[in-house]
DNA sequence: CTACGGATTCGAGTGCACTCGAAGGCAAGC
DNA sequence: GCTTGCCTTCGAGTGCACTCGAATCCGTAG
């Protein structure tokens, strides 16, 4: 998977210049990923692309944060921007942001661009956490590294 | 605060002699943070060192976790080593552990050391599942980055 | 002696994010 | 035309990890 690839040159990477670069590559594998062609796709279908299962992309619509069309039967038809949709509440949600705050997020993307500034503070609370969490995750990382290092020595579990 | 700091190195360090000296170097300082002296803590004074609620340290007992000693009153009296373990616990609930896995963790090392094996294999896996959530949370940043500099730009939320 | 903050136990309640089940509709294959 | 399988809606149920409330007990300060 070259996304791997990518985040591995990310992460080493120091001068922003480069750091937008692969931002943007990452976005561009991101949109052939999940949406290969521009047929719109089924509840399964696309609920197989983006990793969740049916029952949660109809509670994800219930909650208003995506809009999938109808055909003619009534069934969901998710279009290219919907599975973008998806791709980005997944991360998010991945990444620990509640529901409401996904909720009231979204509401502002539908009421247009004049949100943008409101949008903004949004995405950099959410910045602020991700780089918490890593820390966290981190030094979690090296907790389990130490325990893994010491059986046979330190005796306290 | 110095962990910042050793975090730092951590993670721009590559040869594994450095990268175990700054692990201990972490863990000398857990300890001289989380145990500052000997005198054991009531259930108060552990809960506000390890960032806990005292209720959640009484429910962390219940289910076998920690084993406070008490003093003639029935206080709960947490030790040093009692102290280690609760910052383990929160390190590992941290990063995703459920209760259940840990409870299992727990009940192996009250066992002894000839469950050293299995634990290995407990902490192998958490250490697969931490490093796939520094992915994911990597692809997260990624994508608040991008939404951040595509204020002003792309129409799709 | 009494008030007070903080300790104890126990079971019940909360919030989040799904997750499921029931009852029924639609379209392709035999 | 009937089966099969995926689709629909709706409301209810689940699992996790706390979190709280009520009733009671302990020890120091005034």
């Amino acid at each position: 998977m070259a996304t791997n690839e990518l985040i591995e040159r990310l992460l080493d990477t120091t001068e922003s210049d480069a750091f937008e670069g692969v931002i943007d590559a990452l976005q561009a594998l991101d949109d052939s990923t999940f949406a290969p062609d521009d047929s719109p796709k089924s509840v399964a279908e696309a609920a197989a692309l983006v990793g969740l299962s049916p029952h949660t992309l109809r509670y994800y619509e219930q909650e208003g944060l995506v809009r999938p069309g109808r055909n003619s039967a009534g069934y969901r038809e998710y279009s290219a921007l919907n599975l973008r949709r998806l791709v980005f509440l997944t991360r998010m949600r991945m990444s620990g942001m509640t529901m409401q705050d996904l909720k009231r997020y979204i509401a502002l993307v539908e009421r247009g661009a004049e949100t943008e500034g409101e949008r903004r503070e949004i995405m950099l609370a959410q910045r602020d956490r991700i780089r918490r969490q890593l820390r966290e995750l981190t030094l979690a990382l090296v907790t389990t590294e130490y325990k893994l290092r010491s059986y046979g020595g330190h005796p306290d579990g």
